[in-house]
Formats: C-alpha cells, structure tokens, sequence
DNA sequence: GCTTGACTTGAACCTAGGTCGAAGTTAGAA
DNA sequence: TTCTAACTTCGACCTAGGTTCAAGTCAAGC
C-alpha cells in the first residue's frame, strides 16, 4: 500500500470531512456505499495492510486509502475470493521478488472473467428467449400460443437462440 | 455411477416405468457434470416439481427432466437466488393466472444480468491493465517501470483504461 | 444366501462473507 | 458536566448454498 509519507499530516482532526483529505470509517464507507462492518472485517482479513489510525485509535483514511479499497471492491467483483486477495496483497508487498506470481494471479483472473462474462451472456440469451416468450402469452393471454408456435414462425432471433441453447420445452 | 447398467435401462429398465432413456440420480448428475447431493437439495427446495420415483422410491429422469434441471443451473448462473427461483416455479405451477407476474420477473432477471455483465467489463478493464502492469514490470525487473511512466507515454489502450476506471496509483 | 453398489432419508456439518451486539473510549455539543 | 454520536474490540451470530454422514432399502452378481 502507501507508504507512511503522510504520517504527519495528522495535526489535521481526525474526525469527518477533513479538509487535510482525511476521512473516518464512516466517512469511508458512505463514499464507497459499502457498511463501515465490512471495512473492518476487510482489515481483520489482511485486506487493508498499513491501516493509519489517528491517535486514539480510530482508522483514517486518505484519497489513497479509498483507493485502495476501490481496488480490492474490483477484485471481489471480478470474483476473487477473500482469501486469494489477501495471498496477492501479500506478494505486493514482498515487492519486485514476486513479480512474476503477481503476474501469474492476474492473467489467471482475467481468464476467470472472461469464462463469467461469457456464462452470463449465454444466460442472457436464455432469458431473452423467456422475455419474448412472456410478451407473447401476454399478448395472447396464455402460454399456449409460444409453447406451441411452429419453430420456422418463430422470429429469427428467438429461433437462434433456442438453437444456441438447446431449449427444446418450457 | 451407472453407465454400465444403462443399456439394461434403456433396454429393459429395471423400474416400473415401461418407458426408455430413464436415468438415475447418479446418471443425470453425471450428464449435467452437478453433484447427486445438489439435485436432492434441490427438489428438497421445490426446485424440481412432479419429481419422477420409481416404484421402490428412486428419482428418475428422463429428456425433460434434464431439461428442467438446465433450466434451474441457467437461472442460478444468472445469479437468481434459489428462493427466487422456487417462487418462479410455484407461478409457473399456478398456470396461465401468473403469467404477469412471470414476466415482470424474467424481466428483472434481464436487467440484473445485464447489471452483472457490466460490472464484470469494469472489473476486466482493470485486470487488463495489471495485466500491462506486470507485463512491463517483468521484463524491466521491477514494478517502478510502469508505476513511473508518465501518462503519455503509456499505450493508448492503458490511457483510456486509466481514464474510465480513475486508476491513480497501485 | 451374501456381498456390493447405487440409491433412500433426515440431520448435522461446512465455508464464505459478512453482520450484530456488548462493553468501552472519546470528542464535541447543550 | 453530562449527553450523544461515532468510533474501538472481540466474539457470537447469520445466510446461502450446498455436502457429508448414518442408517436403511433394494437388485444384481457370485
């Protein structure tokens, strides 16, 4: 994470809206529109390394700070479990030794992503097929009328994707 | 798993059923590539209504049972909730009345994912760029190299990627 | 007839990822 | 001064989504 170059920019108070850019907990999470709890339970978890605390005690946190939150909110969106963040921000801050493990972690991420976005496009299309589906027995007032409609007087688009995913009933 | 018995099956099937192209638990589990254990947990939760039994109270399946169960994993991949998904089902249950409701959901179920894909394409840009990061980090030896290239001199496609997911430091 | 393997059940257990509560500290307002 | 709000820690608790276990049933092969 950072380094400690702002150790002394603590003269500011540490309490909300600092000025000097500083921000408590709840300051924090209302920026970031995450529950303080999970801020916490982040450091807990080694998620947050170099945490500041302000003289008694209470967690602060800097432009930096969010930062570096936002990119741990990334991982986890990416599907990252907790466990294999906390293995990465350890290699990070081994420095250049763990470059090529770092490496490593991320290209295999990526993959991972682009195996979700893919799954999710073909559950996509599945529900689009349902969307077309659900207008038409609207339409109609029953079920019937798409459940039985000839394939080839289906709209090109719907016979697509029920060729694509195999849907062959409901 | 029961492949070897699967031709008596199909040929002459143990069970009451007269009918071919039955499959066990242990054969349905082993075609949908899913845990035995996850199929009963998911009937247990009404996810597989009219459960098919054979006359000594093994669960059969046959074509559309399959299908049903993929129906289930699309809708779980799409992120629905099995709560969700078991409501679903007790409309599709009720018949043509709910056809409504039905289509407000899969509606729903449209825009989450859609949601989700989004989410997952930020979180990709990211990755990519850690993904540049490491690259440039690895063939210089040490993470200074892309940490302290100025803004433009770094690849265009990095560019655009810092601009869109406000990357300033890490 | 005995063994084996795939099934049945309900209940107990597990993991991830938080979330909550109690008890205590501190700073600023009334 | 006292009150209140926002913090602190630690441990207990919670939910989702399964997974495992123990005990029993059944059909087939030897």
């Amino acid at each position: 994470m950072q380094t400690d170059t702002k150790t002394d920019t603590e003269a500011m108070p540490a309490t909300a809206t600092g000025e000097g850019g500083l921000y408590t907990i709840g300051d924090a999470a209302e920026k970031l529109g995450m529950p303080a709890s999970t801020i916490r339970f982040y450091e807990k978890n080694g998620l947050i390394p170099n945490q500041r605390r302000s003289s008694d005690g209470r967690r602060l946190f800097d432009e930096d700070g969010l930062e570096w939150l936002r990119f741990v909110e990334r991982l986890k969106t990416s599907g990252m479990p907790i466990k294999e963040i906390r293995e990465y921000i350890e290699l990070y801050l081994a420095g250049d030794e763990t470059i090529e493990a770092r490496r490593r972690i991320v290209y295999e991420r990526r993959r991972a992503i682009d195996e979700q976005i893919e799954e999710l496009l073909l559950a996509r299309d599945f529900i689009d097929y349902k969307c077309w589906y659900y207008d038409v027995a609207s339409e109609s007032g029953t079920c019937e009328t798409p459940r039985s409609m000839p394939f080839d007087e289906l709209p090109e688009r719907i016979q697509r994707i029920k060729r694509k995913c195999r849907i062959n009933r409901y």
